[in-house]
DNA sequence: ACAACTGTAACTGTTAATATTACAGTAACC
DNA sequence: GGTTACTGTAATATTAACAGTTACAGTTGT
């Protein structure tokens, strides 16, 4: 899976947790653990997708202005990393003489998109809300 | 998705449809589109695990020893590409004084379990079998 | 003996991912 | 109005993963 998605997830819910709502790239890299530059891209398509607003200049950073309890993580994989299963690698060749080299790119295609379905489905279930409720109970016991 | 989960599917179909049911690594390469020396590594995993056997020397290659209805692509999977959707890179750290950054991997790593084994029952769904007759069915229209 | 294979390990080249740097643009605050 | 604290974005290392390739020892049929 791709990293950008761990980034935009862990960063909602950072943001979901936040008394205030707010953070800078800063904050929230040192939270994640990576540099605020590329915390600054991610949620920069966060905000193209209308998951957060941010404020520029001094004082400003990131908000969530969506319900966390609206907001799955299917939305954020397909913002951030659709197709992140299907491999890029592709074997077989569509100009090929025998019936399972040439025909194999399409089959195996078709089972990568139902994976893909799959998977979203899963995430359709879990929402930011829930992560963070997740996560209090993590620190509970 | 590793390649070298395709290059398992695809070599089995392909011996599931030669009638004697037997390849070299070259012929198989040939129809995967990658090297031979591959081939034979991701064939070894293959025997190991009980799927094909092989045969040195001259003559020799390898063959399927299981009834191709019977090998579900989440065996496949469990052999060859195990954890691929899970990522490798991590957000968060333990040590960490916030409860969301600190508790972020714990929660993060129960996610991607719930989809692996999301993935798996999808696949657990078609066999190398099932593959050989899409392929047929592509071949016909 | 020879030719045709598999089994493995080592090495190379290429691509993708991550980290880092840099700087222009913007807003708050004194 | 100048300074400070931010975002936005692009460019550039740096690193890790991956596929391709080579090489050779071991095995078997002829």
């Amino acid at each position: 899976m791709n990293s950008e998605f761990i980034i935009a997830v862990h960063s909602l819910v950072l943001l979901a947790h936040k008394p205030d709502g707010m953070a800078s790239s800063e904050e929230i890299a040192a939270n994640v653990c990576t540099h605020p530059a590329r915390v600054r891209k991610v949620l920069g398509f966060l905000r193209k997708n209308g998951y957060v607003t941010t404020r520029e200049g001094s004082g400003g950073g990131y908000r969530l202005c969506q319900d966390p309890s609206d907001m799955t993580l299917a939305d954020i994989y397909r913002t951030m990393a659709a197709g992140a299963v299907t491999p890029n690698w592709c074997s077989g060749n569509p100009e090929m003489d025998c019936m399972v080299g040439s025909n194999m790119q399409e089959v195996m295609n078709s089972v990568f998109c139902g994976a893909e379905r799959q998977l979203e489905q899963y995430f359709q279930g879990i929402t930011i809300g829930q992560m963070l409720s997740r996560i209090k109970a993590c620190q509970k016991t």
